[in-house]
DNA sequence: ATTATTTTTGACTATTTAGTATAAAATGGC
DNA sequence: GCCATTTTATACTAAATAGTCAAAAATAAT
């Protein structure tokens, strides 16, 4: 295996173009935009990525994989798992970077976005959704195991519940960037767990 | 007041070119798209709308002056305010026209597109939002005058509740474009009203 | 009818876009 | 040291973009 060595950090490159992505969306993301971001040139993004839907996709999966190692790692180890979900929206609705208010969630962007633009991105970032609802109903479930949840409780139905509110905070946010405006909205809808 | 005619009703094309915006976002939607769906010259738009900025203003008071028109009309004539609001929810689970499924929201989309791109279009749209919630909260304060719910329900915060699962659902129902595995959720969501 | 005013039409422009091509630089195997 | 291979750098291209302009068509007031 002969050849010159890669001179950036592919992790790093990548989180940028997240940033990139998250901020202004896919279409509106132009390469140069991203180029600067990455501190790359043309030529070794379209080598190391091939191209921009590629780059996205190789985004994504990068993005939710981080993300979704981080919580199904809170929740394995946390004697609360509830807490964890609690913990998880109270920081949506008053984050520690208040970029994250104008940002939304990069996965629920990306669905509004390129449902009538591309189907294969757009089911890309279902599928990483419907992976975080999964991720929620592995938390109730564990929750029910420790006695935390009654033994009825549907733990499918109430993951669908929280996935739909986590995409409503997610614009609800935008229309009222602060805690005070949204936490008595989150205490309501949170009212189904103990 | 001398000069040719308008060829085009206005009303018209003005709801050609919401379905453009509403289907493909503002970024997406070329002038060229808008053009042949309202069936118009380039000079015939620039002169009637200004600029593709305004256009979409235009299109965004338009379209929300019509729906919220129609949603207060119901709830004011309607005996059972909270029937309205259920079926307007319903009808986002369970559309007549199966596309609305993939449009989802025209200002959810909006809001979630255009906050990093232009700040007043996000306003706007952000402001016609809040217009819905405060029907929601309208048709609330309706219900308890008539006894439908108790006196002490506080509307506002149920209002908030509302807009939440709203913007939720028009995300959720692209993960799920199928009424099966959302009227369950929805049902839930709704246990909050009578 | 003439004239002032408005809308329509379609060609035009300057800019931005994603992506390519080619050559130089770097590196490992022999 | 030489050569095959890979990455880097930058100039380039073809297409699409939003918006302009000037002339033709239509109309109301005088």
């Amino acid at each position: 295996m002969a050849g010159r060595h890669r001179t950036f950090d592919e992790a790093a490159v990548l989180n940028q173009a997240a940033e990139v992505f998250w901020q202004k969306g896919y279409e509106s993301s132009s390469t140069e935009d991203l180029l600067q971001a990455m501190e790359l040139n043309k030529g070794s993004l379209y080598n190391a990525f091939g191209n921009k839907k590629q780059l996205f996709k190789t985004v994504v999966k990068h993005y939710a994989g981080a993300i979704f190692e981080n919580l199904r790692n809170d929740i394995q180890e946390s004697t609360r798992p509830v807490s964890v979900i609690r913990g998880f929206f109270q920081e949506a609705c008053d984050p520690k970077d208040i970029s994250a208010h104008l940002k939304g969630c990069f996965l629920g962007n990306a669905v509004s976005e390129l449902a009538s633009i591309d189907q294969e991105l757009e089911q890309l970032a279902i599928e990483k959704l419907a992976t975080l609802e999964h991720i929620f109903q592995e938390a109730l479930d564990r929750a029910k195991e420790l006695g935390h949840l009654p033994a009825d409780f549907d733990t499918a139905l109430n993951a669908r519940y929280l996935i739909n509110i986590w995409n409503g905070i997610n614009v609800t946010r935008r229309m009222y960037p602060n805690r005070q405006e949204l936490e008595p909205m989150l205490k309501m809808c949170l009212n189904i767990l103990p």
